[in-house]
RNA sequence: GGGGCUGUAGCUCAGCCGGAUAGAGCGACGGUUUCCUAAACCGUAGGUCGUGGGUUCGAGUCCCGCCAGCCCCGCCA
């Protein structure tokens, strides 16, 4: 509907600047235009549309909001175009305008939506424009080499996956990139260790499998805090490392390799894609980065370390925020790589990405971090004058006792047990359920529908809080049958797959459609607004906007589903309502395929 | 000390560029099944939007102060 909504402002915007032609102009002289101010009504009783206009023009025009109101009416009720597709509009309270669809303009654009697989989501380029569009890169997920992946890479995973599958579907070129940890101090005894442990590795290639290698970085913190020669060993393995060293550095690739390998089986458990681009490609870019900084007189040498003040950011004592860039022992450290990685994606082929927009999806806890990195990036010029940089941030997982999520034993969830735990879950109830309805299922099927109702349920618990608050975690409640979440979406999509196979027919090439009901205009005007909200989370990056969408359209389908049959209706009530399903479903599948979400036919 | 985020119903959370009487879900209480999956639907109860000011026609939303919680602040990422 946001074309609709497109036509009504200028529609509006016309209308006020004929009735008021005098502050129109001194308005347009300054360079702007009088806002009428379409939004989409807040309650169903005021319409579709309400225009809130008039009461902040009643000061700039002089004259009481109520008769802004009058004013802009009469000069709609002068428009033909307006008249095909509004009713006659209402003034409301203190001057709002209150604008109501015709019906026949409503079952039109429900045809419309029915034969477009885009659902009225306009596309940001013409899939035919020749024009290459500059990528959007969604720097997301980044686990560290030689670690399991645990709860801590949660949010970052879904989000990022999530924001990149909306902009995708919008028609974006995305850069889907992995910042692995490949690259630092730790990689010296890893490799000592493994040197020492297993020297066969470097010979046989798969010697080693992760397991092996999380207990091996174990081994190897435990040997580097006790063991002075091991320390001492490491130390030059980092630097043998750093130096090219043949040998260490088909280690440092086992290590990776393998690591890589497990990894990308949790990536496609959640059917996530991502490149993987760790730390380690930015090193031939580092020192460039920090001789750049100085040519243009940023840093300052500081005991030994090369840093960069930030004017406008104040550190401790109240004096100009240091960002190191390069160590007092010559190293380099996070903030050089991550502004190597900046200045890399923004710049143009072949010596990088040519980005137009970059978005990191990290926690909370690194907003400091990025702020000041930003700011030295586009202090060195790095940002191109159109293009965005953003950090998206998130909260914490919680339990649900309000503190840091933990295994029972106290330690660090790994986010494999934590997704087979929620699949356990829902195989039990789904169980339970098969047996309480005496239904036979097969293993395959009891399989396939805990597994996606399992991962289903995490990925929308977390979507659909505001990622900027702490989460809490629970599986009761994202496993839950009831409210805003994963399986009461899938189960009003069983609900209509269940509609299709006892006798429903979808896919039609011609509809004729009729609704009579309150509960058929309230999901008509539901299913509408879907390309409103893909717009918003676009711009605002914020999933669980679609979620809520989502979950509204769930629970007016159900009750229309519940009120209403449709199978068993008269035509042309029939036929639309079936419309009104095929449409909602949809709807649904397309959410929840951007939410990352996989759907369900029977559960 | 400086900075960031958060504070809305018993609990978990929405709340759009400031807009009309602040919304869901869970939990509690009551009701609905010859019918397309009742994993649903309908109803009732529940609020000083942390707090004190300010801005204005209008503030949960914007600005300032305060309180509480979490996080960050030079060689880890």
């Amino acid at each position: 509907m946001i074309k609709l909504s497109k036509i009504l402002k200028e529609q509006l915007q016309v209308a006020l600047e004929n009735a008021f032609p005098k502050s129109s102009k001194k308005i347009c002289d300054s360079g702007s235009r009088l806002d009428p101010q379409l939004v989409s009504a807040s309650k169903p009783e005021f319409g579709d549309f309400q225009v809130n206009g008039a009461l902040s023009l009643a000061k700039i025009i002089k004259q009481p909001p109520r008769e802004i109101a009058n004013a802009i009416i009469e000069e709609l009720l002068k428009n033909q175009d307006f008249l095909k597709i509004c009713k006659k509009p209402e003034i409301a309270g203190p001057g709002f305008i209150n604008l109501t669809l015709k019906d026949e303009i409503i079952i039109q654009e429900i045809k419309n939506l029915l034969i477009d697989d885009r659902l009225g989501v306009p596309l940001v380029k013409e899939p035919n424009s020749r024009t290459k569009v500059s990528p959007v890169i969604v720097d997301f997920s980044s686990p560290n080499i030689a670690k399991e992946m645990h709860v801590g890479h949660l949010r970052s995973t879904i989000i990022g996956d999530s924001l990149a599958r909306v902009l995708e579907f919008r028609g974006y070129s995305v850069l889907r990139l992995n910042h692995v940890g490949d690259w630092g101090t730790q990689f010296g005894m890893l490799i000592t260790n493994l040197k020492r442990k297993a020297p066969e590795v470097l010979t046989k290639p798969n010697a080693i499998n992760i397991g092996d290698l999380v207990n091996f970085y174990r081994e190897a913190k435990k040997h580097f805090d006790e063991d002075k020669n091991f320390k001492d060993e490491s130390r030059n393995e980092v630097v043998k490392l750093q130096n090219g060293d043949q040998a260490s550095l088909k280690a440092w690739k086992l290590l990776c390799e393998q690591s890589r390998r497990e990894f990308k089986k949790i990536y496609d458990y959640l059917n996530i894609k991502i490149t993987e681009r760790g730390e380690s490609f930015y090193n031939p870019y580092l020192q460039e980065v920090v001789d750049e900084l100085d040519s243009l007189d940023l840093l300052v040498n500081d005991q030994g370390a090369k840093c960069v003040f930030l004017t406008d950011f104040l550190g401790k004592n109240g004096k100009p925020l240091p960002v190191i860039v390069q160590k007092s022992d010559g190293g380099f450290n996070y903030a050089t790589t991550d502004l190597a990685a900046i200045r890399y994606r923004f710049r143009t082929s072949p010596h990088g990405d040519g980005a137009c927009r970059l978005i990191y999806v990290t926690d909370e806890g690194q907003a400091n971090h990025f702020a000041g990195v930003f700011r030295i990036a586009k202090l060195a010029n790095w940002i191109p004058a159109n293009a965005q940089i953003e950090h998206v941030p998130f909260g914490l997982v919680q339990g649900e006792d309000g503190k840091k999520l933990k295994t029972r034993s106290g330690e660090t969830v790994k986010l494999r047990d934590l997704l087979d735990e929620a699949v356990d879950k829902a195989k039990i109830d789904l169980c339970n359920r098969l047996k309480e309805e005496c239904r036979e299922e097969s293993d395959e099927f009891i399989e396939n529908v805990s597994r996606t109702v399992g991962l289903a349920a995490v990925k929308y618990a977390d979507l659909s809080q505001n990622r900027i608050t702490n989460y809490q975690f629970s599986f009761d409640r994202m496993l839950s049958l009831q409210g805003n979440t994963a399986p009461y979406l899938l189960y009003a999509l069983v609900r209509i797959a269940g509609i299709a196979r006892k006798g429903g027919t979808f896919g039609k090439l011609e509809y004729h459609i009729e609704f009579n009901k309150s509960q058929e205009w309230e999901l008509a005007k539901k299913l509408l607004d879907f390309d409103r909200i893909i717009m918003e989370v676009e711009e605002e990056l914020l999933p669980n906007r679609l979620c809520n969408y989502l979950f509204e359209l769930s629970q007016i389908f159900n009750r229309f589903y519940d009120q209403l049959s449709v199978l068993k209706a008269n035509e042309p009530s029939r036929s639309s309502r079936l419309a009104l399903c095929e449409l909602t479903a949809k709807t649904l599948k397309l959410g929840m395929n951007l939410l990352g979400v996989s759907t369900l036919e029977r559960m």
